[in-house]
DNA sequence: GTTGAGCGTT
């Protein structure tokens, strides 16, 4: 069957974008939101009726008005809190925007082919907004690729997009991300709390899947990542662009394809406490330690209760610097890079390029038009305090 | 069976 496209838009003048449909017709609503974070549905305007009609939407898949999407331009719905006109500036936005969220930053791409080249990760990626730097790491010696390399962007928003999906790259499956060095500060200022946008998904069970998870959640805001550690343990992991979404859902019990599954905020990962090191004091308020599992951390006090004795932040960061210094003795062998790739690519024979880092010609940093106007101060959440999965999709 | 892979010789 040849590929069919729908062309869907933001609305109904500006020019859409085409989306491919599947072998039956149907339009995955991840497929949408790959290119639309945060969309939730899809809605057009009947030609008999001259009103706006939504689209069908069962468990994630878009279906064809009377079975013919036609040459219609289709909209974007955003769930109402999550509504962003691209030139009009909110209080979420302003607040983001002074936070320094809004720029762009390196991303990790992660279980890249071995003959993938930084030319070929160029003329990928291009494909999604201008690219102003892409590198492979490579083993110094012998030139071969790492398996995985970065990448820059100069907008935002070509950053967000690439960030919520995955990509086909030479035949392999890669993951973008923000690299552990930017993923603690990138959401918070100087002198601001640290922002969990991580959620721990308890009670999983086997069937379900890293799609699934995505679609479930995409309903409360734009899902950033989505984790399923491998072999089977019965939890997961789901990383959205917001914090507020992240916390709102901490706690409640949702249903997931008929199963319950408990939200908690996730902990830190264990090896990554570098990051909060560097935030220097203050940086201990938010996160995980003190205060045992599913508690949210009390905010504000800095130090740390282990039952009878205390540590301030500097006796905290002693502590683990010592113990970072014993795990990497131990860890950190080379050979594990990119475990599980052999596998899936033969092809091992690497001819090696000679440029390091290419950045593209026109290296114009787009730190773009900073509108000062900082409108307000609180964010306008739009939660409620009930997130039951009422409207969820999947029922029960 | 309720806490995650891999992270940059700047």
């Amino acid at each position: 069957m040849a590929e069919l496209y729908i062309r869907v838009g933001e609305d109904e003048n500006e020019e859409p974008m085409e989306i491919p449909s599947e072998d039956d017709g149907t339009v995955l609503l991840s497929t949408v939101a790959a290119q639309f974070p945060g969309a939730c549905g899809l809605r057009y305007r009947s030609p008999a009726s001259q009103c706006m009609r939504g689209v069908r939407l069962v468990e994630g898949i878009l279906h064809a008005p009377e079975n013919d999407w036609g040459s219609l331009v289709y909209v974007v719905n955003y769930p109402k809190d999550n509504k962003r006109k691209m030139d009009e500036m909110d209080a979420a936005s302003a607040v983001k925007m002074k936070r320094g969220i809004d720029r762009t930053s390196d991303l990790i791409i992660l279980g890249l082919p071995w003959k993938t080249s930084e030319q070929d990760l160029k003329d990928y990626f291009v494909t999604f907004g201008e690219v102003i730097m892409v590198q492979v790491k490579r083993d110094v010696k012998t030139g071969n690729s790492k398996g995985f390399g970065f990448v820059r962007f100069t907008e935002y928003e070509t950053q967000s997009k690439v960030i919520s999906q995955r990509h086909m790259i030479d035949g392999r499956w890669c993951d973008c991300k923000l690299p552990n060095s930017k993923v603690f500060n990138q959401y918070t200022g100087p002198d601001e709390p640290m922002r969990n946008c991580k959620i721990f998904v308890g009670r999983c069970t086997e069937d379900i899947t890293t799609d699934e998870l995505r679609q479930f959640f995409m309903q409360y805001g734009e899902v950033t990542d989505v984790f399923i550690p491998k072999p089977f343990r019965a939890f997961a992991f789901v990383t959205f662009s917001d914090d507020q979404v992240a916390s709102a859902l901490c706690g409640e019990d949702l249903i997931i394809k008929g199963v319950s599954v408990h939200i908690s905020n996730a902990e830190p990962k264990h090896n990554n406490s570098r990051q909060m090191m560097d935030r220097g004091a203050g940086g201990f308020g938010g996160q995980g330690y003190g205060g045992g599992r599913g508690g949210l951390p009390s905010s504000g006090s800095s130090g740390v209760n282990f039952g009878g004795f205390s540590l301030n932040p500097a006796m905290m960061a002693a502590a683990l610097q010592s113990m970072l210094a014993n795990q990497q003795g131990q860890t950190n062998v080379a050979g594990t890079v990119a475990a599980g790739q052999t596998s899936a690519t033969g092809d091992q024979s690497q001819a090696y390029s000679s440029s390091s880092t290419s950045y593209s010609s026109s290296a114009s940093l787009g730190w773009a038009a900073g509108t000062n106007s900082a409108s307000g101060s609180g964010f306008s959440s739009g939660f409620g305090t009930s997130m039951e999965s009422k409207s969820s999709g999947w029922g029960m």
